[in-house]
DNA sequence: CTGAAAGCGCTTACAG
DNA sequence: CTGAAAGCGCTTACAG
């Protein structure tokens, strides 16, 4: 394989010329740089990013842990952290923890194994001393979506409490006073912070609302949750993420439960396919792209900078899961 | 931070010795194993990848180029590469093409800058010479879910032809004579293969059956082709791949088309929210998840073996949204 | 089973 | 603007 070496000579400047060239930093005459450039053209050569990455300890790769790709709602930050970063000439790793703390305490060895320049994460709430161990060896991170309790780490979130309230309110204003909230783990902040948001709404309108709360973040895990709060015979019922939505419509369409009619529903999170169903559903949508890019930009600013804390609010998307129950 | 120089001294033993306890490789006393693992501990060494992977020249990393993340197919990919190569102890680093031929060139070169050690793709057509290079570099590559042309790399791949043999006879059992397939881009090989399938089994029944080519695969550049769809008349209409799919819905909701009262649907994939539509739709589905394991298999086997290509079979997933239109 | 030496391919730090 | 030397942290290849 061609390296520096070769295309060096072949130019008749130096190693350290040719370096140079390649890499775009320091004073080069142009004389140099075109007999470089054509030299490395002539041999095909592409710069060993491994090598450049030993010698600079900057290897170039941002690291992302989430919970599950498959999760559309990671699927997009996994997307927009690719944008964002790609501006910066940075490459992404992927990797996901399935919820596990075990296993992503695997994948933050590996992170830390292959010298990431950085790193995004949806944390478990597991991991926090490795967090801050590896924060501590220099390497820039930033949480995403969720946080570990206690941790002083930076981190970009929505404004759960806010987006549940909204939730809330607009079920409130369509005249229900009987409200489910199927939430997710309240040992996740996120499932923590919007019942927090729906029982603030609910005591202030003056509204009956009952909590049941997934056993886990994953589909299997929300379905008893979704079945006890429909005994409960709410009128209107709140999913808490997009997971339990998955599986509160699961369960609607088993037992032929008509939305809006029998039940009126609120999503969380905003998806192509909420168009598509019987009754299109109204949601709390959340940014995820700009989100996502905030959490790049803080990754790189100035760790004193803008504080360590950046909320986006949701956007409640009105669509047709919601009847009218008012007089 | 801290190096096997460190682990070594602390242990009382070489270096050389250090790295065999570390990697795991060559002969080693259970004393001198000790030592260094309690060394390593005590100091919390974390071997530096980077290093490792200019000497070994193995990165221990795998690339996935794919056309975009946030397409549900691609994303069930992403998981099972994933999957598949950890339990090979190797990681993925993923990136989205967005079906640009140029795009993808950038992303090669950060393959060969990065020194993965094997790269799957789901190709445009547009870089054959490019990736025949690296696989003449020494770089394992398969293509999946599509090839390029004439280029003799190994590849997994739905049944294309069959699958959509499959979708035209189901319309074709159901009493149906005219019908339409909305097809991605003929350009694309999986676009060219369902075409052909599904005008051979046209021909084989007598049917009527036209194809309407979406401009790209994207979402709007598939609007068109589902609108000069509808406006053919067809009573059943096949949807060439997931994106055509979300077009089709789009359209239908949009002029309020009922399925399958108005007009019968077949998709291409499988997702959740397909059980959710007013008409749960049938669907071919191909097994993802299979498919990339079979990927990351073909990557380490011997290339002499097994041939070059590999054929999965689609599967048709019945549902609501094909009406009986038989006497 | 153990170790001293060399080197992977770059970039850093220092001179000129 | 240019270059010779050293070194990033490991593993390979060779001895013993």
């Amino acid at each position: 394989m061609v390296n520096l070496t070769d295309v060096a000579r072949r130019s008749g400047f130096s190693v350290m010329t040719a370096s140079r060239v390649m890499s775009g930093r320091g004073p080069v005459s142009a004389a140099a740089r075109e007999a470089v450039l054509t030299a490395a053209a002539e041999l095909g050569y592409v710069p060993n990013g491994v090598a450049r990455g030993l010698r600079s300890s900057r290897t170039g790769v941002v690291a992302l842990i989430i919970s599950d790709i498959e999760n559309p709602f990671y699927a997009s930050m996994a997307k927009a952290a690719e944008q964002a970063l790609a501006q910066r000439q940075l490459r992404l790793t992927i990797s996901s923890s399935g919820e596990d703390t075990e296993r992503e305490l695997e994948l933050l060895r590996a992170v830390h194994a292959m010298r990431a320049d950085a790193l995004l994460i949806t944390p478990t709430t597991g991991n926090g001393p490795v967090l801050t161990q590896l924060a501590e060896g220099g390497m820039p991170i930033v949480q995403l979506d969720r946080v570990v309790p206690d941790l002083e780490l930076r981190r970009v979130l929505l404004d759960n409490a806010g987006a549940a309230r909204q939730a809330v309110t607009h079920l409130a204003d369509h005249g229900h006073r009987r409200i489910a909230l199927v939430s997710g783990p309240q040992s996740i902040t996120t499932g923590a912070e919007r019942v927090a948001g729906a029982r603030r709404a609910a005591a202030e309108r003056g509204l009956e609302l009952e909590v049941f709360e997934a056993a886990s973040y994953l589909h299997e895990g929300s379905r008893d949750a979704v079945a006890a709060a429909l005994e409960w015979a709410p009128t209107g019922l709140v999913s808490g993420n997009g997971i339990v939505l998955e599986a509160c419509l699961d369960v609607l369409v088993e037992r032929s439960v008509r939305v809006p009619d029998a039940l009126s529903l609120v999503g969380f999170d905003d998806l192509p396919w909420m168009r598509w169903t019987a009754a299109p559903i109204t949601t709390v949508r959340q940014s995820v792209s700009s989100m996502t890019a905030a959490a790049v930009e803080m990754l790189f600013a100035d760790p004193g900078d803008g504080g360590i804390e950046r909320r986006f609010a949701g956007e409640l998307v009105v669509r047709a899961s919601v009847a009218d129950h008012r007089e």
